[in-house]
Formats: C-alpha cells, sequence, structure tokens
DNA sequence: CCAAAAGTGTTTTCAGTACACCCATGC
DNA sequence: GCATGGGTGTACTGAAAACACTTTTGG
C-alpha cells in the first residue's frame, strides 16, 4: 500500500485566502489543476516526505507544516490504492514571491474561485482551509502571515472573511489594539484611495493569544 | 509499507478522565500496556479498519471516532515500517459496561496515573487526549457523554480538570443552566457524603454550543 | 448536633456592541 | 472642494467574577 502526502499552502492577498496549485501534465486528470503531493518512501518520515515535496517541487523551504486529515476512499485514486496525508501550511506572500506563477503550470487561487480539481483534492482543500481558519485566530499565525507593515484595515478584511461576518472598525481597532500584540511603524500607506493608514509591525516577543 | 489504526476510547468516571488500553501478550513490549491497533488491509478504508478493530477486539459498535494525527517516525515499532493514525472516542460509561475490565488483559486507566505504555503509545493518547479536551466543550458531546442521571457537581469537576482551574460553583450552576441545555429529573443522587445532589438529564432537541 | 457537600442571590467589573463625526490623501 | 477610505470617543448592555449564608442528608 502506498502513502501520500498532499500540501495545501495558503496564503492572504488583499484579504482573500488564496491556495497555490499545480496542473497536472499527464494522464489521469491530465490538464487539471492538484494539490502538490510526494510519494512517502519507506524511509521516510510524513515530515520529511513534506519537505521533500515543497522544496523539490516548489523550491521553498522554512515552511511550517501543520498535519490534517488523511484521506483513504479506496477510489480516491483511479490508478492505484494510495492514502492521502493533508498538510497545511500557511505562508506570508513575501515567502511565495521567488514562486514562478503562471496559467500553465502553477498558480494562486481564490479559495472561493477554485478551478477544476483532480482526485479528491477539492474535498481536500475545504478540510485544509477549515483548519487555517482556524489557526488563523492565534496571534503567532498572524504574525507569521503578517511579517510587517500592514495595515490594521488588511487584518480586518481577512477576518470578516474568515468569520463571514463584518465588523465594526470602531471596535475592531479597540480590540486588536487592547490585545497588546502590535506597534505602530510610524509610516503610512501609500496608493490608495482616500486617508493613508497606518503602518504596523508585530511586537518581538508576543503572547499566543486567540483573537476573535 | 503498513499501516494501523489505533484507537483511543476515553470516557469519564468521578469527573476524571480514563482511557482504554490492552496488555500485549506477546513480545515486543509484552506485559506492557498499548492502545487497541489494527493494519489496515488493502481493501480497507481507515474508518473500516477502526470498526473491525473496535468490534473484534472489544465488542463495541456505536462509537463514533474522530480522526487525530500520523505518527510516522521511523523507529516507532521496533520489527517493521508502520505508519498509524490515530481515532478518538469519547463514551459514555453505560456504553463500556458490557467490557471485561480486569489487571491482566483490558483495563481502564487515568490519564494522570498511566501505566508502563509500548510503543509511541504515549504520545498518541497525549495528543488524543488534547483532542477530546476541545471536544468536550461542545454540548453535543457532553449530551453523549452523560446520557441521563448526572449532578451538576459532577460535571463541575470534569470542567475543573478540563480547563486545570477551579470554578465557582455559583457561576458554574448560572452559565451552564443558562445555556438550557439540560432539566431536571425530580431525583436525587444517593449514598454520598453530605447534601444529595439534584439529577438532571439533557433535553431532547438541544442546540451545539461552545461551553466555556 | 455535627460534618459534609449542595443549593441560592446580589453586587461589581469588564468586555462587547452600537453609534456619528472628523481627518488625510488623490484627483 | 469633493470623494474615498481611515481614525477616534462615548454611552449602553450583558456576561463573568467575586462573594457568604442556608439547606439537606448521614452518622
Amino acid at each position: 500500500m502506498q502513502i501520500e502526502t498532499l500540501v495545501s499552502i495558503l496564503t492572504i492577498i488583499d484579504g482573500e485566502f488564496k491556495i497555490l496549485l499545480m496542473r497536472k501534465k499527464t494522464e489521469p486528470y491530465k490538464g487539471y489543476w492538484v494539490l502538490p503531493s510526494m510519494i512517502v518512501e519507506k524511509d521516510m518520515t510524513l515530515e520529511e516526505a513534506v519537505n521533500d515535496c515543497v522544496s523539490s517541487k516548489l523550491g521553498l523551504n522554512k515552511l511550517e507544516f501543520e498535519q490534517g486529515l488523511a484521506f483513504s476512499a479506496l477510489d480516491r485514486n483511479p490508478s492505484k490504492r494510495v492514502i492521502g496525508i493533508s498538510f497545511v501550511s500557511i505562508a506570508d506572500s513575501r515567502t511565495l514571491e521567488t514562486l514562478e506563477l503562471d496559467e500553465e503550470s502553477l498558480n494562486l487561487f481564490s479559495i472561493d474561485r477554485l478551478p477544476k480539481l483532480g482526485y479528491d483534492h477539492s474535498a481536500i482543500i475545504m478540510e485544509s482551509v477549515e483548519i487555517i481558519k482556524h489557526k488563523i485566530r492565534q496571534s503567532m499565525t498572524l504574525k507569521k502571515l503578517f511579517p510587517s507593515d500592514f495595515t490594521l484595515p488588511e487584518i480586518q478584511k481577512m477576518y470578516e472573511q474568515v468569520l463571514k461576518q463584518d465588523l465594526d472598525r470602531r471596535n475592531f481597532r479597540k480590540k486588536f489594539l487592547k490585545a497588546d500584540l502590535i506597534e505602530e511603524t510610524g509610516d503610512k500607506s501609500i496608493g490608495n484611495n482616500g486617508r493613508p493608514a497606518k503602518l504596523y509591525r508585530f511586537k518581538e516577543e508576543i503572547e499566543d493569544k486567540l483573537l476573535f
């Protein structure tokens, strides 16, 4: 029996969740988009397979993964029996800048507008997104996702998507600032309409709180 | 490569978490206590292996399982390479009454006083307990765990163990009763020291709230 | 009547919510 | 100067926390 690891790499761009997918070049599911995956060899742990997968296929390292569910339906792969184990990571946009994205082989997709997906990867992605939506409420995850120079309206937009509800701007600011996690950089955002927003960074040492 | 499912069946007795373990009869780890487990055959899903395991080894059915983590360290089994996938269930004490418990082959152990465990099962149990401690805060889980005729001090004791803090009796009652989940049966507990406690049952239809 | 544990009510405190106006920029 | 989005303060409401005495049983 074979085991594969499936990796969901998620990020946030303009307050929207995006996931990294590869286009499959061979049958079955040729031309469909799929999660990066790798068969686990006998002398590898799952974590080693995941790291191998992202470094060989994507050239990424330093990502941290969270384990998700195992998928074991007998027909999930039409050609052979493979049990898939999902891993999830949240990456800041800076980390993903090294990737060469295009329409043909590798791209980021909004989780609300996914392309045609191969295998059972649609179900796997849905589960991964749920994991991340819980994790995003921890301040340490936010810190990883927003390395520096973010604005409060950006973070608020993300929470509104995660929580599927609008939040009052004043109350959001009050609560977020009271958590004592971030500090002003002194600069302001540029290039948007309207009044520029203050830029913030996370403090060096923060407590790992649960927000919202 | 082989895959096994490992099942952690947890229950609460006298406000304390207990886990069901079997004593291993053969080498390696002969005489140690281990989680019930089963190798996943090629024509089985993980869920089928779990159900098979609990029905053949324990004679239990109707348990619902939650998937936990996969454990894949190369040396987690000294005799062969096996990747283990953990499943967790919470059972009410009535369901476990059919089991024949003894010191030799099958018993319940408080998670704070575990016996000598084989393989990496100690780590697996610790992870399972964390899963259950989150799940126990949902009212539907509580309802499964306390079929009828429980007292509020019992539930409070459990929460104090889960949350690792003492709770004020008056505030606990106020909050729990306001959640509108339970009703008095009219009877009282017997056989303890002090004033008997009122017995409660969960209402037929309850909302699945998050408590505490 | 004494010990042990369960039941009950009031006050305070703090977080959450609702809400309206002013401010800094680009055009 | 106007449109756009960002920043700020205040009053209200409801849940959580702190707290002490009475009640019911068994011995």
